[in-house]
DNA sequence: ACCTGAACACCGTTCAAGT
DNA sequence: ACCTGAACACCGTTCAAGT
């Protein structure tokens, strides 16, 4: 015991987030627990705080991990190629398609609340904010006479729109059965809103 | 010790309720606790169980509570006698003073989670398919040649868009500073989609 | 230098025992 | 009959001590 050195600290820091990462995807949020992890890769409690700052880091760390996977599911091959009205909606239902595929990944994203006097470090804004600018230049094809602002504002108030209807649908909150009804719920939600918003 | 009978069951719930209530709306839902509770009323945490059957029932004995308030909120003197659209402004900016003026309340109602296999009772569901009845009912006069299930649809769309920026907003997560935003936003996103509903 | 093991201050939940 | 107090199985976090 002590002094193992059967790994180094970057092996230590990716088998810990690969081993909660499947306590969460199983198990879900709650489910998570430091112990757990330790037990899970064969170390104690005491060393994921080598490697971790606390609890709140290393889900922070899986997080921004779900972030590039989703982000990746958003970018799509032939981006420029069809309608813009068409793309957001791909764009809407790929973020759907996401959440109903990894529910507790996802979740974990939106439930895990930093301490009140905390905020989440710059490097992870930007990983949110990277989302939000996906839409944004959907968005900009459709701009007309617009306002740069516009389009933001457009931008922020439609992600948050399908956000919105994700989230009480996976919490069935919203009466709706099945992925096939979400889907068609932020397809309606998208276009009208593209159409009060270019004025056709 | 033992047997004081100072409180009669009824009288008990309402203390720990209260006491509940109020580590909430300072703390948050993490700060809560069954033996924080206890303390509280001056009984031991034992006493809890003979009132609530865990801790999962008094979370959701608040947050019908706090339903109730947001009902009330939402309910608003001359529904009828204005613009649906505008009611329906109300409506949703209604929803976000709310949220923005007791955000730990309301988070608690959507961050609470029940185990996966169990199910939210009847009578709780009821309250929050109130809400989407008040939706329902502001966008009925819009209806035009829509059908009774494209109205539903709508109203689920609208108020699950609502929510979504509420949630974006107060997690930080849209980049939008202050309140009056989140209204602009609110706004922009139910006009713009009654214009496409309404085909205006 | 690296990791452990035990400690500390918390949880939710149960239930024999006391009055 | 009513409530307690202690127990059980968990938490996150820290850190002296062992190799």
């Amino acid at each position: 015991m002590a002094r193992r050195s059967d790994h180094s600290r970057e092996e230590l820091r990716e088998m810990a987030l690969t081993a909660a990462e499947k306590i969460v995807v199983e198990q879900g949020y709650e489910g998570l627990s430091a112990r757990k992890v330790a037990a899970q890769i064969g170390y104690t409690v005491g060393t994921l705080y080598l490697v971790f700052e606390n609890i709140d880091d290393l889900i922070l760390q899986i997080n921004a991990r779900t972030l590039d996977r989703l982000h990746a599911r958003m970018t799509q091959p032939h981006a420029n190629s069809i309608d813009p009205r068409d793309y957001l909606v791909q764009l809407g239902q790929a973020y759907i398609r996401f959440a109903d595929e990894d529910p507790h990944r996802w979740a974990m994203v939106f439930e895990h609340r930093l301490a009140e006097d905390r905020s989440l470090p710059a490097w992870y804004q930007e990983k949110v904010a990277r989302m939000f600018a996906m839409v944004e230049q959907g968005l900009q094809p459709l701009a007309g006479r617009h306002s740069q602002d516009d389009v933001l504002q457009a931008s922020r108030a439609l992600w948050g729109g399908v956000h919105g209807i994700c989230i009480l649908a996976l919490s069935d909150n919203l009466g709706v059965a099945g992925v096939d009804s979400v889907q068609q719920l932020t397809e309606s939600l998208i276009r009208n809103y593209l159409k009060g918003f270019t004025g056709d």
